[in-house]
DNA sequence: ATAAAAATGTGATTTAGATCACTTTTAGCT
DNA sequence: AGCTAAAAGTGATCTAAATCACATTTTTAT
């Protein structure tokens, strides 16, 4: 039977390769957690503690605006890191809520943990670095949809980038993600 | 006389430390670029090759849109990274300008040189892993503001948040970086 | 199976901000 | 200092998208 850290293991590995010992020293400071849908994986105004890595499900990582409005800043799915990053790297309180879709399982590790077995493992060093630059990159791409695209072009953008989260997501988070009304959004044509 | 790479070596220290062997090993890696205002530092359509770091100046980083308009990305000043990150990571022709807002001086890394630094010097990795990860949260605030924030609500932030960025650049590119239109801007009281 | 709750669709109206057109001010250059 | 070009201000008009209001459809829970 295989051992259930396999997925994440393979995930480190697709940038780096690992020795036996690298993993067995890294495996340990994980955690698992489930669980089902619409509970909060992390909530506005309490310590972020932990950063998650998904197994499988869907979460939506939101803000929650002054006039109670919901703002999506990410949907994060199986093979996604996922945390309000901020809280979590200065260790302050959150800002953001991030609550599951679909009943989820993650793999989890505390700052103290990370920034140990980047410090004992090199190659953990770099996995991180390479996925923090993909991540800086996307939303580098974000930002620029948002100031040159209309919001129909960043629908039907993402329609043909992610046309799974699309069938996954109801469309009025579609809509907060993107920027846009739910209303204006239901009247562009898929 | 000082080492001109002493600002660049004490900027890698700000977040992990490093010996004076591991610094005679990485500093060769580093070039040095001279640009005067109006110059180009990267064009779009060709091949990006490095990744700069600014020792003095200031630059801005920008899309033209189809209908040539431009969208400023990122300025970049003293002590920040700047590249077409995107078309460097992958080594594919660009699509970001990049040129100078005053006289700068630069630091230059090619691809392989950073990928050949971060597995010899773990504390490299280290440094961009925690480089990238703030940058990566600097977005997602912006992306947030993009999201949240009314166009002179986001003007009034920049205001308060880099007011010497608000002396140093005309106004229309703060506009453009902001995504308003110059005019709406001007309105704005400040 | 049925009730309640979400999600979606759609018309009518409003509005933040874009665009256009032109003037005034400021900064660079020789 | 004087000339040129870029930057900034401002009125008038237009428009993409928000908001409001309500109907319809689809999910979810019991």
């Amino acid at each position: 039977m295989e051992n259930k850290f396999h997925s994440l293991r393979q995930h480190f590995e697709e940038l780096y390769s690992l020795t036996d010992e690298e993993w067995d020293f890294i495996e340990p400071h994980f955690h698992f957690k489930t669980l089902k849908k619409h509970q909060f994986l992390i909530q506005a105004g309490q310590a972020v503690n932990f950063e998650y890595w998904i197994i499988n499900g869907l979460v939506k990582a939101y803000h929650i605006d002054d006039k109670g409005k919901e703002h999506i800043l990410q949907f994060a799915m199986e093979k996604y890191w996922v945390s309000d990053h901020c809280a979590f790297q200065h260790q302050e309180p959150g800002t953001i809520f991030v609550d599951c879709l679909e009943d989820s399982e993650f793999f989890y590790l505390s700052l103290e943990d990370r920034e140990k077995i980047c410090l004992a493992v090199p190659a953990v060093a770099n996995f991180f670095r390479v996925k923090s630059n993909h991540g800086y990159i996307n939303l580098q791409k974000r930002v620029l949809s948002l100031l040159t695209m209309t919001a129909e072009d960043r629908y039907q953008y993402l329609v043909t980038k992610l046309p799974a989260l699309i069938q996954r997501v109801p469309k009025k988070l579609i809509a907060s993600y993107l920027g846009v009304s739910r209303e204006t959004l239901s009247r562009f044509n898929s």
